[in-house]
Order: structure tokens, then sequence, then C-alpha cells
DNA sequence: CTCTTAAATGCAACTTAGTCGCATTTACTT
DNA sequence: AAGTAAATGCGACTAAGTTGCATTTAAGAG
């Protein structure tokens, strides 16, 4: 199984919490937080935090803060902006490779906010 | 002066509070947290949360929340970018114009996430 | 397979940004 | 100057995330 090789060759403990975790992250199309998946989850938040902590050090994952102060964890793979919400609060992973350059920057993430396809339908 | 009438043209009761408030994010050049400006304020900090608040949803303000779980304010004028650094959690505004297009979204800000200038001087 | 040990977990207590209810004060109107 | 709705201060509260510590578990050695 990938999730477990994806541990392993990062020479962490393979261990059931962090099996099922890594397991929602990658099953998931879009950018969790705790909240988001408490119910699901057969481990402590402590455990919850200290894993998504290890994964992002280890770059397994990479997150950032939303509109609602939480914060998202996603599997790094391929990089891309994201779309947040203001009216609804949605994360949407969107296709834009991160092409933008900034002299003398180093971008790892670009956020876009504003007002989402669906809510902004619904305003018309 | 002008921040009195910036807060009166928005039919708001011109308290000491609300022109100490706006007197600092007028003078600012970077956006600012409660934290920031704690020291320096004769109000109790729900005092600041209620009126950022109420100036936001008059467009006198707007906010966005930074690495670090905090909310940012900032005078509502000309639209711009920001960079937020994954180091040292500096915000800076950039001068870019907000001038991305997503077809069907309305994008209202746009945060870049790295490392900023300084930081990645330093890691020369 | 069992023993050992360092690392991982669960739990409870804690931290901190921000919110809320309520009694008091203040800005505007007449 | 008086009345009133809105604003303020205070203290209690909420919720995300962290930390210390006792217990459990994974992985390697024998």
């Amino acid at each position: 199984m990938q999730i477990e090789k994806i541990i392993e060759e990062k020479n962490l403990k393979l261990t059931t919490a962090r099996k099922e975790l890594l397991g929602i992250f990658v099953a998931s199309s879009k950018p969790l937080c705790f909240e988001d998946i408490k119910s699901k989850l057969n481990m402590d938040k402590a455990t919850f935090y200290r894993n998504v902590s290890k994964f992002e050090s280890e770059a397994i994952l990479n997150s950032f803060e939303s509109n609602d102060k939480k914060r998202y964890y996603e599997i790094n793979e391929s990089a891309h902006a994201h779309f947040v919400c203001n009216r609804c609060n949605q994360i949407e992973c969107l296709k834009e490779k991160l092409d933008y350059k900034l002299r003398g920057y180093i971008i790892a993430d670009v956020i876009f906010k504003g007002v989402c396809k669906q809510c902004n339908q619904m305003s018309l």
C-alpha cells in the first residue's frame, strides 16, 4: 500500500494513527482541517496535530490558514494555487500552476480570496 | 481632519476610540493586528474588535489572516497583493495591482506565501 | 519469539485570539 | 440641558492548537 511506503520512506514509525491520518489526506481532493475529520478520527487531537506537524516537516503535507482561524492540510504534490471564498469559506484547489514570479522572493503558495463560482452565481 | 471625515461619511458615531484606531491604520504602511498595537491603544480589546469589524463592513478597512492565527487589518484603498513570509511571518504590501482573472470568480485579494527578500538573502 | 528502548499516544491542563452579555458611559438630536 | 440609542469596559467564555507527563507501542537486537 502506498500510504505505508510514504511513511516508511521518511523513516517514521508506522503507527495506526499515522496510517489512518495519511489515508484520509491521500483520499481527499481538498485541504482539510482537524474539524473536518475529527469525527472520523480514532485519535486524540494532540496526536492529530503532532502528526500533521511531523508530516509537514517531512514534506508529506503542506498547510495554510484560511479565513476561519483554522489550519488546512493537504498532500504535498503538484504545487497549485488555492481559492478561499469569503462568503462560504470553502477552499478550492485551482488547476493553476504556480508560475508566478517576484524578484528576490521564493513563492511557495498563492491564495486567491474573494467570491467563488457558486456564491457568485447565487447572487445573480 | 480626514480621519473624522471618513468616520462621519459612513454615519458612524465619532468616538474617541474610533478616531484613535483609524488614525493608527491611516498612518501605517502595512496591515496590523491587535497584538501589534495593543500597547498604544487606550481601549479594551472588545472595542478594538468591534470597531475594526464595523470599519470592515463599511469598507473602511479590509482584513485577512496571516500565518500566525491573527487577523490583520489595513486601510482599504488601492487593491494590492500581499506577501507573507513563512520564516519571519512579516507581511508586506506588494505594488502589484490585482489584475488576476479567474472565470466565474471575483478576486478580492491575492496572498503570496513563501520566503521574503530579507530571509532569502540571509540564507545565501 | 521475546526483550529493550525510544518514540508515539491519550489525557488533562493550559495558552491565546477573538467573542459575548451586561451594566455604564458617551455622542448626537431636539 | 435632557433623552436615547449606540459605544465602551469588564469579565466570562469559546475554540484551535500546544504541552507535560504517564502509559503504550513499533521496530530492532539477541
